[in-house]
DNA sequence: CGTAGGCTTGAATATGGTCAATGGTTGTGG
DNA sequence: CCACAACCATTGACCATATTCAAGCCTACG
């Protein structure tokens, strides 16, 4: 049976922007249902014209484009709380694939339901707007370390955000986070051979800076691995939830 | 004296899609005014709260991050017909800069009236979502070509896709369009460094494919460029005008 | 138990970076 | 009008980071 949005565990997070009644009723409305999808489940595919669009509310996903040399670039990786298929609703078409790396449990809300959101609730079509906002930020700050950052620095980078963005949704402790993706994965999210992430990987745990293993990743002292990363500790924003 | 929208040449693209009366309507009294810069000028500074936006009438520019280490990376340009300022008048903060390579020629815009927007003309609310997902699915391209192509593949990548904004926009004739951006502009949009893209400019020249001379960039035969870069020739979406 | 998927490691190679110097053009001041 | 500085494009030599190729290993699973 589905959650109510009046339940909704990631409203309880720090990280969201809480709702106000008015909001919360129009989501409960809004959501038209629950998608539960195991591991390797395409959920959007590029080129598709999807109906819906999903936030997730728990698992772990990844969205990538495929080039046309065979190549795959993971864009971002999708975690709970993130909403995905703006594109195809605003754009009608997806230009990216999206699918499921664990098990997901996503809400759905209906792509046709989005023009009503704009008229009737201007506040969450703001948020809406809020979210793309921040959704362009984060791809500028990717943009940024794959141009100029080295390996070791993409990996120290990728680990920080990773655990800040899934601690701010309540997973893990203070040192360790869920972190359920292949090597492969991060290697093609960073533009790095496979090999040499693997090799860096190794190095930064000799290192101590940060642990990836059995699928959970650690980092003893955040500071130190900033440093080498060569990023500020630049304070997680708020965002709305959708 | 500022042209009305009425007059606005960027409204006759067909790049862009048409405006209702009433959203022109709109867009005059959304208008607060124009703003007329030289080369060098920065427009929006990383990490301030501009209580402005701009839409670029002419002229261009760059977006880009400074990093802690000294790089700068070059998120992407700033040609005719972009917004610009959005991050600032959603999350309260820019996160990158953008600077004036040419004499630009800007609509300027108070954040103040964007709520407005939202509440009372949802028509453009919804456009200005679209411009964001529109952005954010060429962040994803630019992601993707850092991330997986080498040096002559990012170089012809970026000469087509600046080709064909610059001609959507009236820009050019069929074969030469204006560049006025230094290599090193194209160097830190691509990752690379200033040398490794002289040389790699060169030899896209050298064999034919693409020049790249005086500030104008010549493109004989798009086909062959786009089978170099490895992208296929996808059709230039039209997109609103705000 | 045998296969498949993912992680690990070593060796050879190459793409691209760094360093260094030259030349052309423009603008400025003597 | 010339000298000089600043900026950008260009080129060569050398070096380093990261890729590719090729195995071996471990664990989960049928």
């Amino acid at each position: 049976m589905p959650v109510s949005c009046k339940n909704c565990p990631l409203r309880k997070c720090d990280y969201f922007i809480p709702m106000t009644e008015a909001e919360l009723a129009f989501m409960i409305s809004f959501k038209t249902g629950e998608m539960v999808v195991e591991p390797g489940t395409t959920l959007l595919l590029e080129g598709s014209n999807s109906p819906q669009l999903f936030t997730v509310l728990s698992g772990m996903g990844v969205r990538y484009k495929t080039l046309e040399d065979g190549g795959r670039q993971v864009i971002n990786f999708l975690l709970p709380g993130d909403l995905t298929g703006m594109q195809s609703a605003i754009m009608g078409e997806m230009k990216h694939s999206v699918e499921a790396t664990t098990n997901m449990v996503l809400c759905v809300f209906n792509r046709a339901d989005i023009w009503n959101m704009f008229k009737a609730h201007p506040d969450r079509a703001y948020d809406l707007t809020w979210i793309a906002a921040v959704e362009e930020h984060f791809l500028g700050e990717t943009i940024a370390t794959l141009g100029q950052r080295d390996a070791s620095q993409r990996i120290a980078w990728a680990y920080l955000r990773l655990h800040r963005r899934l601690r701010a949704v309540g997973l893990g402790d203070a040192h360790h986070v869920p972190l359920p993706f292949r090597q492969q994965d991060l290697a093609d999210a960073l533009g790095l051979s496979l090999v040499h992430t693997n090799k860096t990987i190794a190095r930064l745990r000799d290192m101590g800076l940060a642990a990836w293993v059995d699928g959970k990743l650690s980092i003893p002292d955040r500071a130190k691995l900033a440093a080498l990363a060569g990023v500020e500790p630049e304070p997680l924003d708020r965002r709305p939830l959708m």
